[in-house]
DNA sequence: AATCAATATATCGGCTTGATATATTATAAA
DNA sequence: TTTATAATATATCAAGCCGATATATTGATT
């Protein structure tokens, strides 16, 4: 999904500004299947404002930064749906820290158990978090979506935890760095 | 990851040419969690070999396409040790049929049905996949990251397999597209 | 003999990424 | 109270990546 859509599709549910679109993928509802950047979002505005699919309210425009508030337009609703009824790409992980593991055998094995344990601990967070989450009046599709983030994370978790020793008990001199 | 140090990945597991190490990430060991393209790998290889870090054999340069071996050297080592035991980023998944399912309402009631049974296929395939695997004489790191991509697999897939009349039921017109 | 799929290298525009700069406001600590 | 810190907010830019495309050869199938 290119930039233009993701931020159609947080306006779609509300009127917001590049700031709270980019809160909504770092830590709001869509933080766990998509990411864009500040970068990526105010030149993706600039053009959906020239197009016509999104509305300004606000911003002076003389040197200091005032909060401008964008509101899509039917046009944009429109182009939003069509975006939606294109063949979607297919999934994309991208996973440094397994990357890492796959070439265990050539980390420093104290380094391999922190880096290990932190993204063990980031995970479960995670985990908590949702499962804290109140489904109460959140439509259908949100909380389908919300559920299999929970199911990935709960995954990744158990996986984790079965399986710690198994990695960090492996390649030259790791015997010390197990506990 | 950059290109450079993904590339460098598969030139430590042995010799290969830029085809070879995209097929690594596209149907290979890496395909579940990263991924390069021929736009970011031929680049790549070209600035390693600048670097000294690999060393080519092959490749007439007239005209006509001649494979191209890349080997790494003993500094392509180091570097590639040095590049692991940096800080990793985290994780990035990008689903655009996670945001396709997030905004069902908005979705042609058949189109989303084709998708989610696309998508569930394709996910019992890669299971299928890598549960077919032999595990005789992988290497401890390569075998856990394998059994966290099945994980990860087996978990969306469960999901998607209990929940999939819940979302496909949802929404105006749904009732119909069911079966 | 013709067709198709797989192998193989390479380029390029458009877009994204990550870092950085700047300024205001609200909160917390000294 | 003053200061420091964090959060809010917009914006830009170089470097690098992505997806599409072009080209050519080899092997398999019809």
């Amino acid at each position: 999904m290119d930039a233009k859509t993701l931020c159609l599709g947080v306006l779609v549910m509300g009127d917001a500004s590049g700031y709270e679109i980019r809160k909504m993928f770092d830590e709001g509802p869509f933080a766990h299947f998509q990411d864009v950047g500040f970068g990526s979002i105010y030149p993706a505005l600039a053009k959906l404002s020239d197009e016509g699919l999104v509305a300004v309210t606000g911003g002076s425009g003389d040197g200091h930064p005032e909060k401008k508030v964008y509101a899509i337009t039917p046009a944009g609703r429109d182009a939003f749906t069509q975006s939606l009824a294109r063949a979607p790409k297919r999934d994309k992980l991208r996973s440094d820290v397994t990357f890492m593991m796959f070439f265990a055998e050539f980390l420093d094995p104290d380094h391999l158990r922190d880096v290990y344990d932190d993204y063990l601990a980031h995970y479960r967070d995670r985990v908590q978090f949702m499962e804290s989450l109140d489904p109460k009046g959140v439509p259908e599709g949100r909380l389908f979506v919300r559920g299999m983030g929970l199911a990935f994370y709960r995954a990744i978790t158990e996986y984790m935890t079965e399986n710690r020793d198994r990695l960090i008990n492996a390649g030259p001199g790791a015997k010390d760095a197990a506990e």
